[in-house]
DNA sequence: TTCATTTCTTGCCAATTGGCAAGATGACGC
DNA sequence: GCGTCATCTTGCCAATTGGCAAGAAATGAA
């Protein structure tokens, strides 16, 4: 039972030991973004099953990223301060997926980014020195950590032609098709700072696509 | 001598056997983006010297990168097509970079994106196959290929909130200070591309920054 | 040199997006 | 239920950016 820890802050998430890693775990090999058990229980024994109250966070500003956490329930989204100190939604993250921030994680430098839980999430955990373990001595779960780079780097590169080359609308769009789940879970002004667009510019655009 | 390419097209480009690699190369090793010779001749044997004359290809849509490439002179320029047609820059790079395209290279597919010499360049290349083997071998570099890694994730990041942040204006300002360089080498429609904007609107820019 | 091509600038106007503020709607706690 | 606060929409106007086309300037080839 123990290592659960309440907060009143919200930066606090709690952190339940794994009882079952080895029955009911994450497999994201070669499953290319599927979620299914794990079949290795070498693997899967180092990570910890997490549970994160909606609102809490998983990552705050100033801290070092030491949660590389395959998602297996729930929703996030991840968000910087510009330089006025406005919210900017960097990412948005769903089951499935690997959540962590790159930069502050493997170089253990201070996040400049949050990562919040839009929902109440669950998902299986490992530290930073525990998976530069597994790297070390299990070459295939190595390309599996190298697959992930790749994949989110492909995507925000995707994403950037996007920027470029795009209209806000074809965006938002796009984003609508590829992830419609979110627009439950998060305010439009989130949704709007993350296509590079303000709140009220997003009101309209959504107002002319529903005469359409 | 040999391996040296001529060609009327600009697709090839010219490969000359490593004579020297031992003596005169590449040391990226925690040098953080800074150019000396390789200290360790287990791996710079593995690199092959290359040269590519100005506008030719390091790179062509279709393909699949296999040159992952210490850049030691010069000056390359990345770019897709969108889906009119139209070309537009994803990045510029200059000495001291790895020069490839991430996902091409790691996943094996075919490239969606060019990279095109703007000058005549130098550097040390690799192919995918003994660039695996080297980061199966040697723990340490593999260490430099996650970080060459990161730090390409980390720039687009920060590109990628500069496009939701900042005006055409502050991103014209700030690449003119980070990379100065590239403005001797390549037309400004280019610039104007990758930072999301018409060449019209730079010129535009480039005219009020100037009055101030 | 001369010619052709590309690059760069500029004017005109339209489309997109933002800033601000007011009002409507909805969610949540007490 | 009621009140409060966040969310969402809308109107008005300004700023930014784009599309197009013409002309100037620079570049490169013969």
């Amino acid at each position: 039972m123990a290592g659960l820890v309440a907060c009143g802050r919200t930066y606090l998430y709690i952190r339940i030991p794994a009882a079952m890693s080895k029955e009911k775990l994450i497999d994201f090999f070669r499953n290319d973004n599927h979620i299914s058990p794990f079949t290795r229980p070498d693997i899967a024994e180092q990570f910890k099953k997490i549970t994160i109250p909606k609102n809490q966070f998983l990552l705050t500003e100033g801290k070092i990223s030491d949660d590389y956490l395959l998602l297996e329930k729930g929703y996030l989204r991840a968000f910087a301060h510009d330089t006025d100190g406005n919210e900017v939604t960097t990412n948005f993250y769903h089951p499935g997926r690997v959540v962590f921030e790159v930069s502050s994680f493997f170089n253990r430098t201070r996040s400049k980014e949050n990562i919040q839980a839009l929902t109440d999430c669950e998902g299986w955990s490992i530290t930073y020195e525990k998976l530069n373990n597994l790297f070390h001595t299990l070459p295939e779960f190595r390309e599996f950590g190298r697959a992930m780079l790749v994949k989110g780097f492909a995507e925000l590169k995707t994403r950037m032609l996007a920027m470029i080359t795009e209209t806000a609308e074809e965006r938002y769009e796009h984003l609508l098709k590829s992830n419609p789940e979110i627009f439950q879970h998060v305010p439009l002004k989130h949704i709007a700072s993350y296509l590079g667009i303000t709140d009220t510019s997003l009101s309209r655009i959504r107002k002319d696509l529903a005469r359409k």
